[in-house]
DNA sequence: CATGAATGAGGCTTCATTCAT
DNA sequence: CATGAATGAAGCCTCATTCAT
């Protein structure tokens, strides 16, 4: 109906699109990817379809906010690569990753997993990984992190910290540190003894059909490679 | 008691029972806890009312799942207070957790969570935090983990473990060796610096309301307590 | 599993035919209709499939037990029939009715109603209701009752009575005797005009396919025929 | 408020809310509150999902049919106030209720009972018994009922004339007037005799432990407070 | 004969997505 | 363009009845 006159449409787009995006941002941040869309529209002050005018899915809002977290770490990882201190850069990079991580829920449930469906974020990730090894490697070189830690580890670690501390952050929300500082000494120190598996060389990010799979058998069961476990 | 009640004496109930209690630990291993109680059923080869005849709800058949897995880790931990070197028991333990994580996907997503409704579940998650912290004061008094860390420590860390590891096990399934190894250098050396936060207290378990539930925090709204971030 | 030796099969099913009974009509009386078999094969302390080895369906236990009551009342009634004081007599049969009524939920949901589906049953209430009309010409001769009033009305009118008092008798068990009161008002005091409907000549009693359905059409949309209200 | 909510002004939902309400009234009049959602939602030609968006629940729709019902009998009753004739007046609004119970097999299993669950609908039971009490207390006056009637008493007779001639309406829908008319005969003759039980206070609507559960009868395990008999 | 295990249809409810207004 | 109404698949759970032990 239309309304209040013949509204400017496109800034009212843009206006919404920028609503929408900070309604779904905190929305997944505190209650994870299972948040309705009915919910975001709600926070967002508009209307659920208009959710799907911006967004083709709700795969794909996710995927803007998560592509926005990621590009924010990557800025960071990249002005950290101008410091001095390479072990103090890196040590700044983790406690970013870690400090988004553990605000919020969705970033969680979707970075780390090998079930990234989408194209952007596994790019996005892949650039998180080599900033991570760009930092990692000035580490290594200044003696500040131990021989074969890579970058990949540092991503991994970071989202493995969060976890740890999952249980404690409601009562103690900065109880990361405590692990984050373990982490950290677990990689820095150097026990000269070799660690029990070969270094990540990349992170596999699960594709639908890529290369592997043949599109005539898309593995109809479907479902992120997961588990083994023999019958007992 | 619940649900899972004694014996059920048939022959064939108890090979049903069987089958269902296998089905279901490994569709929860592969697919975690979201899978439907339609899709346990057909694995195991029974009607969906059967589950029910054996398990009141889904909550108890998965509840029933994860406590056989904690009982066995808490028999494991229970064996090691046996052994002679504290550092060694402590690993050995710490490698038996991150292996039940490692292969069962809804272990993950329940243990360590704050969202555990179930009482007997979390009662056995509180008692391998005995058991783990019963290793850990040996371990510590030995010199084998540096001091101020503690047995919830050691449980969070193992979860922590599988979770940095899981985006490379499908690929390389022994990968969480690797960040086993680091956990545990960074729990074993003393660096003489404090860690930046105290050691936890106790792992905080959801309760609708029970015991420890202050009377000023009844949390109305409701929610599972995580993420934080203020609307922007 | 043969058990306690070769036990005497027949006295065995007679007792466990007690308990059935006894345990059915228990539950009925305090649950209704929709109690389900298994709770009442465990009150007996039975199993699920001895009731059926008895009662061939749900609905044959609940006639067996409704049989049971209807016939107590049409023997309560036959013998009041021998009674002076037929005005007596008469409120004697009702009171018996009524109290029957509100002890027995199940008693109120199937009796008087027209969904009765049981042969036996439709033919007991229809002896009630000849029974009902005996003592009702007695005490109508006596000049106890208005003109017109039948058997029919008295046993519908106890019905009522009983569903009148419902909601007052958890709290006042004894509230009945107010209404069946003003019911035994209702049907004694000769106001001189008559009652605005003409007395029921017998009480339709549902049949599935009895007289005039044509079998080939079994009202296949089946339900009781109940409510009008044309779209308002 | 809750689920009904205010208008929602689009027209195609006027129209199917209309269809729904029209749908559902009819169908919970013939077949009473166990008709499944399913088949209101087909009879109104929507899809199941259409039914939640309108109403939250099953309850919410229920509710929504009983308070148009009970405001519409609140709305007869008031009026009828203002009548000269408070003994017709009376005679008025019962035959109303009647009328209204007669019509709709839900209402009946609704109202009246204590297991009433929804706050709104308790509350319009309660306007409708004060309604019926200021019309009655009228009547009294004017000696048009005995003494010791009260509105509590006229609102649980029509639900009880409803239930007495309930098997007879398939085949004479107006056989209700004879019952209502043994009723009215029934409260307006003073026999001179006081009735045998205390006129009722109150209507008892169960409540969850709301404002008036006594402390010491929590009644914990749960039941519709009903039923008598010992066990034998 | 008795048991209680298995079945499977059917009920309520949620939610991503589509589409008429 | 925005809206929010409609959809329908899918999930959990109950229970009368059948049947292997």
């Amino acid at each position: 109906m239309a309304g209040t006159s013949a509204a400017s449409s496109r800034s009212d787009a843009v206006r919404n699109r920028r609503l929408l995006l900070d309604a779904a941002a905190a929305m997944f941040a505190e209650h994870g990817v299972e948040v309705s869309i009915g919910e975001i529209a709600q926070r967002a002050g508009v209307g659920k379809g208009t959710v799907f005018r911006h967004f083709s899915s709700k795969d794909e809002l996710l995927a803007a906010i998560m592509l926005g977290l990621l590009g924010e770490l990557n800025d960071t990882g990249g002005a950290l690569l101008a410091a001095d201190d390479a072990g103090l850069a890196l040590r700044r990079f983790m406690t970013a990753c870690v400090e988004t991580f553990v605000r919020d829920r969705a970033f969680c449930e979707t970075v780390g997993r090998p079930s990234l469906q989408h194209a952007q974020v596994r790019e996005a990730i892949h650039r998180l990984c080599e900033v991570a090894e760009a930092l990692t490697a000035r580490a290594r070189q200044e003696g500040a992190v131990r021989p074969g830690i890579t970058g990949i580890d540092v991503v991994l670690l970071v989202s493995g910290i969060q976890h740890t501390a999952e249980p404690l952050l409601a009562a103690e929300p900065e109880a990361w540190r405590r692990y984050l500082e373990l982490a950290i000494d677990g990689i820095t120190t150097d026990t000269g003894r070799a660690l029990p598996h070969p270094p990540p060389r990349h992170l596999p990010l699960a594709e639908t059909g890529a290369t592997a799979a043949s599109p005539g058998a898309p593995d109809p069961g479907g479902d992120p490679p997961r588990a083994r476990r023999p019958a007992p």
